[in-house]
DNA sequence: AAAGATTGAGTCCTCAATCTTT
DNA sequence: AAAGATTGAGGACTCAATCTTT
């Protein structure tokens, strides 16, 4: 009966979701690196080919991604500097910059997509099929994620993000560490 | 029929999996932000408090976390800082060094611990209950963690790691971890 | 030679401050 | 005043090189 919170099985299954999470983002990071290309970078082009035209607002890729305002402007500047994003500005609201994907950004995806999609394939896909839990594993996410992040989709400016939720309100982009 | 790598239904999975991650993680480290802790500390602290006598090799907690052995050094060097953990050297091989949680560390996790543990009820445990979904959450990250890192226990050093698995190779230490 | 630990250099990201435009 | 984007300063991590001990 070990009921200290150092054994608390819920800090367990924590550390579990960590771990998974961990070894799946380095073999895909890993693979990437091959390509010299970053994750977050990769992230960016991918929700840039996704758009209408190529292009999202900073904002936007700041809102949709991990990233703060600020990291969305330094991963541009090096997608900048390799050719794969341009940077273009708003005719009619002179504050807003896009970042645009070029043809050699789409050429990138086209060249590293099938491997990252195969990497899931082999290591997360595979295992949970495997034991018939795909299904049910991806209905957690999503009510884990409708849980934490009720409104989380474009077009919804970064409103919604910083929800006075339930719990205890989260400092909002509280993303940052100490 | 969208076929196109970049609508692929594995890389939504993936994203979501991303997003689920990174939003409790977040969650977590404001918290612990308040009582002037990295989620990185408080894990290594965690590993020193459940060892038998409190201590673990520098190398075996780089092998149990996600951090390299110079992450640990860079950690470990925090934490004696501010008077949570003490370094002691081994007598017997005297390679190795040993970091040691002191009274003051585990009054940390005392004080952090329960908040932390509150956090992972009401962002991952309720939502998951709730959809009745917990005990399949749970088998699916085994299953995953079982086929990505086998012989994630502490004693067994590095190996197995770098399978030469489908893709190609990875560069170790990039997956290195457990 | 290999294992264990550390250090130097460099990268990436955040916060807070700043500037421009609305 | 607020929104959008960028910049300066600083923190945390990695790789590669180093040193000591086995």
């Amino acid at each position: 009966m070990e009921s200290r919170p150092l054994d608390d099985e819920r800090l367990t299954l924590m550390g579990l979701l960590h771990e998974t999470w961990a070894s799946l983002a380095a073999r895909g990071a890993a693979q990437l690196a091959c390509h010299g290309v970053a994750p977050a970078e990769l992230d960016v082009c991918l929700r840039l080919a996704r758009s209408p035209e190529g292009l999202l607002r900073m904002t936007d890729l700041a809102a949709q991604t991990t990233l703060t305002s600020s990291g969305i402007t330094r991963v541009v500047d090096r997608l900048v500097e390799r050719g794969w994003v341009t940077r273009r500005s708003c005719a009619t609201d002179r504050r807003t910059t896009y970042a645009v994907i070029t043809d050699t950004g789409r050429d990138l995806l086209a060249a590293v997509l099938p491997g990252q999609i195969a990497l899931i394939q082999d290591w997360l896909i595979e295992p949970l099929t495997a034991t018939g839990a795909l299904g049910e594993f991806e209905t957690a996410l999503r009510a884990i994620r409708d849980h934490t992040a009720p409104c989380a989709v474009a077009g919804a400016d970064g409103v919604g993000l910083l929800e006075p939720g339930p719990g205890p309100a989260v400092p909002a982009q509280a993303v940052a560490r100490s």
